[in-house]
DNA sequence: CCATTGCAGCTTCCATGGAAGTTGGTAGTC
DNA sequence: GACTACCAACTTCCATGGAAGCTGCAATGG
């Protein structure tokens, strides 16, 4: 018997391939920085602590690289990307084009689904401002990214769902230290509730308005505090 | 020796991989029709036709899956997608999101690098103009092209570019489609010229809209002509 | 006649080994 | 001492074969 990962997930997910295990594993350790940027992994390691051959692991390695998280050297290795301050600008001009999008085709579902995805909006918004109050930022963190989730993935275009998770495998690193970076939690409520208000009454134009603010805002935000602290990869 | 590519392009570039040459030739017969949608291959046959083996097809479909340009079916082949009218919406609002975003973007950057992208944009509006005249189908189709390829290539922001790349890439064969089907080819040249005019300018806000409403007006033209039609895929 | 079961032929999935390329250190030369 | 050439150790790249799974058809039992 192989011993198996110290410190990757097996993820043994039942009636997925290897490769989709070993795609979620290491996808879970980039995420949660077991991996370093800027490390450099080989195909035969990663593959000895997941415990399969290197066949998966270079697929899985295939995939990740479409979506930018690791680039793979030619004979040299795989390389787990950083992100620069310029990327997580690319990234909140993405964030804000997609999501001001996701608002105003919410607005125009029919008014059933807009009620519904409103009110899931606003308890989301309601966790945040509890998790304002009792100072608890990792559920502020969580409740945040439920808002925002919640916004691209019920708009009904798989597509912008699919841009904005991509996107998001790339930044949650970056995400979990600025959230750590602020002096305050921002007042993002005000905000909120204004995107869900307008997509609960079909006001396209006003909800695309409101999430394209928001966004712009949060960018306008973070980048010079970024920038100040000097940070050149993450 | 083994007896090469019938139908698909050996795409023998050098200094590429196997799996590139794949990669290239495989998306080059979907983009061209030559494999229609809903055919099903085998991994074999490809790399036969190809004249490699059946690892870098594999890998390619990967790829090509990860772009949504073929489905990869466990155990029983690769299928070539085909795009429904619903897909298609969903383009044109990831077209409208994105292209609004790059032409705001691009009207923010110094003023050479605006004014030398809109001179570049105003002589693929001008090659459209003198295509229109000439009843050039297919050479309005290429400058139309060029435009839209230069605002999203040259606005500075690579997550923009690749998103683009990856819608165009699964609707090429719907526009060629499309380009025919017409009764007239649309009026474009006043919304192109709007956008570069504002882009020269610095004038991001309006170079947003302009861009914005270009891609809506196309949409709203193009939906129900392809609904009236009756195309079920393509 | 209809339903079920078993099987043959197809497919992908994954492990493995040889080929080819890159790197960093070392020996040799000026 | 500085520079070049080479070599050993490493890596990915790709072909290939066996294992496992899916599908459709034919044979069988009701």
């Amino acid at each position: 018997m192989i011993a198996r990962s110290k410190a990757v997930e097996p993820a043994s997910e039942r009636g997925a391939s290897l490769v989709d295990n070993a795609y979620a594993a290491l996808k879970h350790a980039i995420r949660e920085s077991v991996f370093a940027p800027g490390y450099q992994a080989s195909a035969g390691e990663l593959a000895l602590r997941l415990g399969v051959s290197r066949t998966p692991v270079h697929e899985a390695a295939l995939r990740l690289q479409e979506e930018g998280l690791v680039r793979i050297l030619p004979k040299r290795g795989i390389l787990i990307c950083a992100l620069a301050p310029q990327d997580i600008a690319e990234i909140y001009d993405v964030l804000i084009a997609i999501e001001a999008g996701a608002a105003e085709l919410s607005a125009r579902m029919p008014e059933p689904a807009r009620i519904a995805l409103a009110d899931d909006l606003d308890r989301a918004t309601d966790g945040m401002a509890q998790a304002l109050v009792a100072g608890d930022l990792t559920a502020w963190g969580r409740a945040d990214e439920a808002f925002h989730r919640l916004l691209v993935e019920r708009c009904g275009n798989g597509r912008f769902a699919r841009i904005i998770q991509t996107v998001n495998d790339q930044s949650h690193r970056a995400r979990m230290l600025t959230l750590r970076l602020r002096p305050r939690l921002p007042s993002s409520e005000a905000e909120h509730r204004a995107t869900s208000d307008a997509i609960r009454h079909g006001l396209s134009g006003l909800a695309r308005e409101a999430a394209r603010r928001h966004r712009i805002r949060a960018r306008d935000e973070l980048l010079p505090l970024i920038e100040s602290v000097g940070l050149r990869h993450m």
